[in-house]
DNA sequence: CTCGATGCAAAATTTTTGCAGTCCC
DNA sequence: GGGACTGCAAAAATTTTGCATCGAG
């Protein structure tokens, strides 16, 4: 686990403002799940979250996991991040100003998040040609990573289900 | 069911080949499955393409339309196209020539296949820079289409889970 | 004939939900 | 104290798999 940061510290009342802002309670178990999010620096899946959240409170159950993420994700704490396995990834939202794109190596299953930021023209070019109100747009590149496996970088064994 | 054309006729000769080069065996079911894929014009998952492969051979199974899938991926004759969604869409690969992006309708749930031509380009630059050697982009749009909407093409309703 | 392919049903996986009890406000 | 929240376990929903049988080559 990470240490938590004072960053972290202000984010959290974030969390706790967003809650309250919707007449929804602050229990142990949510700020748990937020903590666990917020000090996990890569991407996680929901049973990885619920590992986390246990470590630090150990009555945290699965179902309340997943009936926070849509609320980490509502508040753009976290984000979702889905690359096409049979699971969703998620992971904390912490200095994304730019669009992000997702590099998903091939061979380790690891996922990098890299700039993109003409991405953000692309959407309005979208939407003046067809019209459209863009919500949400997503890039996402696979390939294997000849570089980073010669230096050592990409092993098979990574994160992966 | 649309009409078979003769177009798809040459392909099916294809994906005979395809199952023969590879010393696997050409059986009804495997036809009806492919059949039914080529004959849809739109994007369809497991189940959808069960139920139509069963019209055309009523004893096709789940288990075999699932075990098909993946020759008939691996042969390039349809593509997965990954949405995000629980369950996965697939489509024929009739005339792709340029990388096609998707645009999905959050009011009604369709899924529009769209010309993203500079994606090529960006595979390069991508896979230049960071020394990758890129297998496989997705580009996906999430819109609202108010245009489509007032029209009356988007109407909720459509082909969704 | 032989071995790959199939159907069936059970299993595996991820996510959702009903309900009785808990605890935040 | 009341109602939102939680844990548990069962249910859903999609995909995979074991096994006996079938059928393409």
């Amino acid at each position: 686990m990470e240490p938590k940061t004072s960053d972290q510290e202000s984010v959290r009342e974030t969390f706790k403002e967003f809650l309250n802002s919707k007449g929804l309670r602050v229990t142990n178990q949510r700020l748990a799940i937020f903590d666990a999010a917020y000090a996990d620096p890569d991407h996680f899946t929901a049973e990885d979250l619920l590992d986390r959240a246990r470590e630090i409170d150990t009555t945290v159950s699965r179902a309340t996991v997943y009936r926070a993420l849509p609320l980490l994700t509502e508040s753009s704490l976290i984000r979702q991040v889905d690359v096409g396995r049979d699971y969703k990834f998620y992971m904390a939202n912490k200095n994304a100003t730019t669009f992000q794109a997702q590099v998903i190596c091939l061979d380790c299953d690891k996922i990098f998040e890299i700039d993109a930021p003409f991405m953000e023209w692309y959407g309005k070019t979208v939407a003046d040609k067809l019209s459209l109100e863009v919500e949400t747009q997503r890039l996402q590149v696979s390939a294997h990573c000849t570089e980073l496996k010669a230096a050592g970088i990409c092993e098979r064994g990574g994160k992966k289900r």
